[in-house]
RNA sequence: GGGGGCGUAGCUCAGCUGGUUAGAGCGUCUGCGUGACAUGCAGAAGGUCAUAGGUCCGAUUCCUACCGUCCCCACCA
C-alpha cells in the first residue's frame, strides 16, 4: 500500500493526533520487564502558577530526546511528570488576585484560602501540562504526581520527622532574610544580590559624660533606633582605653556600650562599628559574643515599630530621610558618601530583604553536605559538562543552616506542635493533639515549609518512597536530570543531600546542565523586558518539531543559546526538506516492504550511501551518549540535507526510473536509508518522523518503539565509496567550472576524463549527463584539444571542448593560481617531512598521511602543468 | 574579594582528549522555474581562530599573562 504525503509540510495538521494515538496505545507507559535496564527521568516540576516559557521548552526537549533515545535503544523508560505548588509564588498570585476584589489573606482565614489555592490549583496546574503536550514529551502521564499531592506531603512529613529525631532540625532565633513583600522569611539560596546606588552616613555618636564621641558609618541610619553597642577591635590602641564606657544613641538618648570584638576592624573606616544585633546577621553573632540586648526596631512590614513614636509606622525608608534629616540636625552627622553596595533582593518579587531576628525552623547542612559533596567527588553523580561541579563544591562547601519555615499559608504545614500549656514542643508526623508531657491541648506551627523542602525529595518522593513500590525498587536511583545552571543550588544540590540521606542512594547519576534560552540579541527574555518569546505561539506556526530542533541545534551543554526568528526557520526548512525527500522517495516506490539491503546486489551508489549512513549512525550513537545533543542532531542534519538529498536522491534517479531489478534495489536502498533516518532522528523530530514512517510500505506500529539503528560495519564499503567520492569530487569541480565561466545548464557539453582510476568512472557517465550537463562522457589515456579547457581534480583530468566560450587569459590565470595554491602545499608537505623530528617524533599516521597528501598534491600539480603548457 | 563562561567568516554559533588547505546556518554575490522540495538547486566571496609569551616536531585546541565581555558566589560596618 502506498501513502501520498500531501505536498506541503504542515505539522498541524498531524501534531495532534500522532499524540493522541501515542497516548491511546499507552506508548509512554513503561511495561517493567527486570531483566532490562531502566533509565528514568524526574522531570523538573514546573510551577502551578507558570505558562511554558522558551526555558520549559528546551528542558524538556532534551528530557523527550533522551528519553525517546533510550527508549529505541531498549531501556525500559520512565519520564515521570508533574508540577509544584511552588508555595510563594503561588501564594504571592492568589494574594494578589485577592487584592483586586478588595481581600486580604486575614479576611478569608487559612482554610477558606487553602480553598482558593486549591481552586487555583486545579485551574491552573494542567495548563501547562497540556503545553508540554504540545511539544511532545513522552511522559508517563498516569504518573503524574503534584508536590502537594498525598504522597508528596507524606514523604515531606516523614522527612522533617527523622531530621527531627536526628538533631539536624532545629529551631531557634536568628537572623533570617526577611521579605516585607512577601511577609515571609526566605533562605540565602533566595537572595538575590543587586549593586544600588546608596549612601554610606558617617554618624557621630557621643560619649556618656562629655568627652567627645565615636563615629560610626552605616548604609542603612534607620537601624540606629535598633543599636544596642557600638564595636571596636579590641587591640585597637585609638579605642582601648574607651572599652565598657557608654555612649549615648543619637536620637534616641539610650546608653548603649562600647564592646570589644573581633569584628570590627582597625583598617576599615573609623573602625568603630555601631551593632544592631536584630537586624544584621554580623552584629547578630557580636550580640551573642557580647551577650548585648536585641532591639527590633522594624515591623514585618519594614515600619518603624511603636517603640519610637517619633518615627513609628514609616517606611523605611521614609524613616532614614527623616532620621537622617534629625540627624543632622542635631549635629550627629559627620558626613554622608556615595556608594554602590550589593544590596540583597527577594528572588520572588525583587524587593530589598531586610535581615530579621525571628524564631524559624532550619536544617543543619554541615553534616548533609558532607557526603553530597563526596557523591560528586568520587564520580557517583556527574555533572555534564563538568565545570559545574565546581559551583556545586563551592555551595555545598560554604552552605549555612537552610531556613526552612515560612510564612505562608500554602505549602507542607510543619509537622511541630506545642502545648498550649506546658509549652512542649513535639515534632509528629502524623499529627500530635494532646501534650505527652501533660495532656494539654496542642497547637500545630501555623508556617509551612520553603517549596525546595519539599522538591528536594521529587526523585523519589515521586516514585513512592518512603513507601517500598515496585517503582522505587525498579526506576530509583533515577539517571538523568535535566535542568538550568541557575537552578543547581535551589534544586540540584538539596536533591543530592536529601536522596543520601533518606534514600541511602544518589537521586540520579547525571546532572545534564543547560544554558538560558535569550532572546536574538542575547538578552534574558523577561515579562518586564516585555522579549519573551511564546512556545506555543511557535508551535503554532512552525511545529513542535521545528521548535525542538531549533532548541536543540547549535549549542552545546551548560551554554546559553539565543532564540531567533532565522534559527526556527531554518528548523522549519529542514522539516519541510525531509518532507519532501520522504515524498519523493515515496511516490517512487513500488515495493513491497523494505528489506536489508543485499550487498551482492548493489551499486557503487548504493554502498556508498550505506557507508555515509553508517558513519552518520556512529556520530549520531556517540554523541547522544555523550550528552552532545547539538552535535548528534546536525550530524542527521548533515546527512540528511547534504548526503542522502543532494547526492543520493540525485545520484538514485537513473536506476529508480530503469525499472526493473535495479530499480528494486535502489528503491529498497533510498527506502532503507530513510527509514534508519526517521529512527536517528525520531527523538530529536517525533511527530514529523512518526507521520512519516506510517507511509512507508509494510511498516507497522510505532516509530517511537522500534529499535534505534545500530551501527553495523556489514555496511561499509570503502572501496566504493571512494569510487563515488571521486565522482562527485569531478562532477563539483565541473559545476564550479562552468558556473565560472557562466554556461548555463542548458548548454551541454561532451566530457573527456582521463584518470588512473577508470573503474571509478567507467559507469558514472549518466551522473555526469545529469549533474554536470555533460551530453555524453569518454574515459581517455590522453587527450589533444589543446582548445577544451582543463578541470584537475585529485582523481583525474577533466576535459570539457568548449572553445567558443573560453577566455584562454582566463584560463592561465586560473590555472595559475590553482598552481600556486598546489605548490605552496606541496612546500609545506615538503618541509613537514624534511624536518627530522617531526618524522621521528609525530605518530606514523600522521606522517603517512602527509606523505599521501604530498604525493596526491604532486600528481595534481603535474596535470595543472601540463593544461598550462596546453595553453601556450 | 573569590570562582567560572565567552571572545573563531558581516551576524549567530560548532570545532571531542593538540595532527588534512578551520566548518555550519543565516546574510551577501552569481546562475537556475531542473519531474521531491524556491521553506528549493548549483556555485562564489568572506577568517593573521581577541592580544602577547610559553610547552611541543606541530597550538584555534594545552599553560601563563593581558585586554574585552557576561555570569555565579561572598556578611564587609
Amino acid at each position: 500500500m502506498k501513502k501520498e504525503l500531501p505536498k506541503t509540510y504542515s505539522p498541524s495538521s498531524f501534531e495532534g493526533r500522532i499524540y493522541q494515538e501515542w497516548c491511546e496505545k499507552g506508548l509512554f507507559t513503561p511495561k517493567i520487564d527486570k531483566k532490562k535496564p531502566h533509565y528514568s527521568i524526574v522531570i523538573p516540576p514546573p510551577n502551578i502558577t507558570g505558562q511554558l516559557h522558551m526555558g520549559h521548552a528546551l528542558d524538556n526537549t532534551l528530557q523527550d530526546i533522551l528519553i525517546r533515545y533510550k527508549r529505541m535503544k531498549g531501556f525500559c523508560t520512565l519520564w515521570v511528570p508533574g508540577t509544584d505548588h511552588a508555595s510563594i509564588a503561588t501564594e504571592a498570585k492568589i494574594v494578589e488576585a485577592m487584592r483586586k476584589e478588595g481581600l486580604t489573606k486575614e479576611d478569608l482565614g487559612r482554610e477558606k484560602f487553602l480553598e482558593r489555592a486549591w481552586d487555583w490549583r486545579a485551574k491552573y496546574g494542567g495548563r501547562i501540562i497540556e503545553q508540554l503536550k504540545k511539544l511532545g514529551s513522552s511522559c508517563d502521564w498516569t504518573r503524574e504526581r503534584f508536590t502537594l499531592d498525598e504522597g508528596c506531603s507524606a514523604a515531606v512529613r516523614k522527612v522533617f520527622g527523622i531530621l527531627y529525631d536526628e538533631g539536624l532540625i532545629y529551631r531557634g532565633e536568628r537572623i533570617i532574610n526577611w521579605c516585607p513583600h512577601c511577609r515571609t522569611s526566605i533562605s540565602n539560596a533566595e537572595v538575590n544580590y543587586e549593586e544600588q546606588d546608596g549612601h554610606f552616613w558617617h554618624i557621630r555618636y557621643p560619649l556618656v559624660g562629655g568627652g567627645g564621641y565615636l563615629e560610626v558609618a552605616t548604609t542603612r541610619p534607620e537601624t540606629l533606633l535598633g543599636d544596642t553597642a557600638v564595636a571596636v577591635n579590641p587591640n585597637d590602641e585609638r579605642y582601648k582605653h574607651l572599652i565598657g564606657q557608654y555612649l549615648s544613641l543619637p536620637l534616641v538618648g539610650r546608653r548603649i556600650p562600647i564592646v570589644a570584638d573581633e569584628h570590627a576592624q582597625l583598617d576599615k573606616g573609623t573602625g568603630c562599628v555601631k551593632i544592631t544585633p536584630a537586624h544584621d546577621p554580623n552584629d547578630f553573632e557580636v550580640g551573642r559574643r557580647c551577650r548585648l540586648p536585641m532591639e527590633v526596631c522594624l515591623t514585618e512590614d519594614a515600619k518603624i515599630t511603636d517603640n519610637y513614636p517619633k518615627y513609628a509606622g514609616m517606611d523605611r525608608y521614609e524613616a532614614r530621610k527623616a532620621i537622617v534629616k534629625d540627624l543632622e540636625a542635631g549635629g550627629y552627622l559627620a558626613g554622608i558618601e556615595p556608594l554602590k553596595h550589593e544590596v540583597g533582593t527577594c528572588y520572588r518579587c525583587g524587593t530589598t530583604i531586610e535581615p530579621m531576628v525571628s524564631l524559624q525552623w532550619f536544617v543543619r547542612m554541615e553534616p548533609l553536605a558532607k557526603p553530597a559533596v563526596e557523591a560528586v567527588r568520587d564520580g557517583r553523580i556527574r555533572f555534564v559538562p563538568e565545570r559545574f561541579d565546581k559551583n556545586y563544591f563551592h555551595w555545598m562547601e560554604n552552605t549555612q543552616d537552610w531556613c526552612i519555615s515560612r510564612q505562608l499559608w500554602w505549602g507542607h504545614r510543619i509537622p511541630a506542635y506545642y502545648c498550649d500549656d506546658c509549652g512542649k514542643t513535639v515534632v509528629a508526623p502524623d499529627g500530635c493533639e494532646v501534650c505527652p508531657a501533660c495532656g494539654g491541648h496542642m497547637t500545630q506551627d501555623p508556617d509551612t515549609l520553603d517549596t525546595w523542602f519539599s522538591s528536594a525529595l521529587w526523585p523519589f518522593s515521586t516514585l513512592g518512597w518512603p513507601e517500598k513500590t515496585e517503582d522505587l525498587d525498579y526506576f530509583y536511583p533515577t539517571n538523568t536530570l535535566v535542568t538550568g545552571y541557575d537552578i543547581i543550588t535551589f534544586w540540584v544540590s538539596r536533591m543530592i543531600f536529601s536522596a543520601l540521606h533518606y534514600t541511602d542512594d544518589i537521586p540520579f547519576d547525571t546532572v545534564l546542565i543547560h544554558g538560558l534560552v535569550r532572546d536574538a540579541q542575547g538578552r534574558k527574555m523577561s515579562k518586564s523586558l516585555g522579549n519573551g518569546i511564546d512556545p506555543l505561539e511557535i508551535i503554532d506556526q512552525y511545529g513542535a518539531d521545528a521548535l525542538r530542533f531549533a532548541l536543540a541545534t547549535g549549542n552545546s551543554p551548560g551554554n546559553d543559546m539565543r532564540f531567533s526568528d532565522e534559527k526556527i526557520e531554518a528548523a522549519r526548512n529542514f522539516a519541510n526538506k525531509l518532507w519532501n525527500a520522504a515524498r519523493f522517495v515515496m511516490m517512487n516506490l513500488t515495493i513491497e516492504g523494505i528489506e536489508t539491503p543485499d550487498p551482492a546486489a548493489l551499486a557503487p551508489e548504493d554502498k556508498w550511501i550505506l557507508s555515509q549512513y553508517e558513519a552518520c549512525v556512529k556520530s549520531v550513537t556517540s554523541n547522544l551518549d555523550k550528552y552532545e545533543i547539538g552535535v548528534a542532531l546536525s550530524a542527521i542534519y548533515d546527512f540528511v540535507w547534504d548526503v542522502y538529498c543532494d547526492w543520493y536522491i540525485e545520484l538514485s534517479k537513473p536506476s529508480v526510473a530503469a525499472g526493473g531489478e535495479r530499480s528494486a534495489v535502489a528503491q529498497n536502498v533510498l527506502a532503507y536509508v530513510l527509514r534508519g533516518i526517521l529512527c536517528l532522528l525520531h527523538p530529536f523530530m517525533p511527530f514529523i518522523t512518526e507521520e512519516i514512517y506510517q507511509g512507508l510500505p509494510g511498516e507497522e506500529g510505532n516509530i517511537m518503539v522500534k529499535d534505534f539503528p545500530e551501527y553495523d560495519e556489514t555496511f561499509v564499503f570503502p572501496a566504493e565509496s571512494e569510487n563515488i567520492a571521486k565522482v562527485i569530487d569531478a562532477i563539483r569541480a565541473i559545476r564550479t567550472r562552468r558556473n565560472e565561466m557562466n554556461v548555463p545548464p542548458s548548454r551541454k557539453a561532451k566530457v573527456y576524463i582521463e584518470t588512473k582510476f577508470p573503474e571509478a568512472f567507467r559507469d558514472a557517465g549518466v551522473f555526469f549527463e545529469r549533474l554536470a550537463s555533460a551530453s555524453s562522457i569518454e574515459l581517455v589515456s590522453e587527450f589533444h584539444d589543446d582548445t577544451a579547457i582543463r578541470i584537475i581534480t585529485d582523481a583525474a583530468t577533466v576535459h570539457i571542448p568548449l572553445a567558443d566560450i573560453i577566455d584562454f587569459e582566463a584560463e592561465r590565470k586560473r590555472l595559475t593560481a590553482e598552481l600556486q595554491n598546489v605548490e605552496g602545499e606541496i612546500a609545506r608537505a615538503e618541509g613537514k617531512l624534511a624536518n627530522e623530528s617531526f618524522v621521528s617524533r609525530a605518530p606514523e599516521k600522521v606522517v603517512n598521511a602527509e606523505r599521501e597528501k604530498l604525493a596526491k598534491n604532486r600528481e595534481k600539480r603535474a596535470g595543472i602543468v601540463a593544461a598550462l603548457e596546453k595553453l601556450q
